[in-house]
DNA sequence: GCCATATAATTAGATTATCTAACTATATTT
DNA sequence: AAATATAGTTAGATAATCTAATTATATGGC
């Protein structure tokens, strides 16, 4: 967060990163015989593309005071509204963190009044999350812009290439779901 | 890191994510008017995609003891050895970070041994850093398994989308390593 | 040749996002 | 009623970043 405003000396330069060529010369020397060049090389790429759009996500929420973790939480409250209640262990499943790690979520959102805790009647235990007025004004106003710098991302493409590209990218996101999801 | 031997209570358990309808149609009521819902959608799975990959690859890094940042640091250094001596600033430049972050890299990767550094005898401010047997030894070791993890993302498409993907693949990366520079 | 300024690296201190383990309170089961 | 399970939190850790300040060394202007 706040790269935009960073200065270290004045003097600091920024080189540009390496290009792709190295990277493949050294892959030509290290890859396992039976790897596909080609497709590593796409992998590759697509590992630098992944830490873009991170990247550019992350500038964007920046702006609203946000990061990617919070906002998914936030979003998973909304959503759920109409389905009745939901507790911090929930949130946390659902999320694929650890319940720790949703309390501190859930703290920082509340410390801004954007979520609120209640405990439960039934089970004492159990708290009750939701996301208050100033939360769901939040994510309102920043909604419009987080849907334009999706769409920002695949902009540039040819509507020829658009088609292919979104099956391609439903199918790989598919795969790698369910390969994540194996191994656990 | 870690997340597969995570365990907390043993009744944890992960609820599935959320699909994507629940969030198309969070984008309909909350998309600006001009801002095309498709590109928006396929902008929205680049997002989770690009988390996906980094967790996969994070996954196996995890494996050999390093992550993507220390890793990108030692292939920087392995790539630089016969351009001549590379220094801390010179690395925190190619990898856009802040000097002081890649002093704590190294310090990190000097521990292990994977780095040394050397104060250089022309200009006795300035530290030269090359990578160690060691760390050559380890990457060496690493390398294939990370082609194939690359190779992997890719390995699911059909020889007719490959050709197109990749295309695109290049496109989408160099225009938004375009934007991100710009914004520096 | 000296002083002001610039530069290189580090240190200090902070934030964010995670994790595991331990703890507290409350339910549930036997 | 005692043992066990569950919900949430706290405590303490690691990782990757940041900014600001500090230390040491060079360099350029006078």
């Amino acid at each position: 967060m706040g790269r935009k405003t960073s200065k270290d000396q004045p003097t600091d330069q920024r080189l540009p990163r390496l290009g792709v060529e190295p990277y493949l010369q050294l892959m030509g020397r290290t890859a396992a015989p039976e790897t596909d060049a080609k497709s590593a090389h796409m992998g590759l790429v697509m590992l630098w593309l992944s830490d873009h759009i991170l990247d550019v996500m992350d500038e964007e929420l920046a702006s609203y005071g946000i990061t990617e973790s919070k906002l998914d939480l936030l979003l998973l409250l909304i959503l759920h509204q109409d389905k009745g209640m939901i507790t911090p262990s929930a949130i946390a499943a659902r999320l694929g963190i650890r319940r720790a790690s949703a309390t501190a979520l859930l703290d920082w959102l509340e410390k801004r009044q954007w979520i609120a805790r209640e405990q439960s009647d039934q089970d004492r235990r159990m708290i009750h999350v939701s996301i208050t007025p100033e939360g769901k004004e939040l994510v309102e106003r920043l909604l419009p812009a987080f849907w334009r710098t999706c769409a920002s991302l695949v902009e540039v493409l040819e509507p020829e290439e658009r088609a292919v590209f979104e099956k391609v990218l439903l199918k790989l996101n598919d795969t790698i779901e369910k390969r994540l999801d194996a191994g656990r």
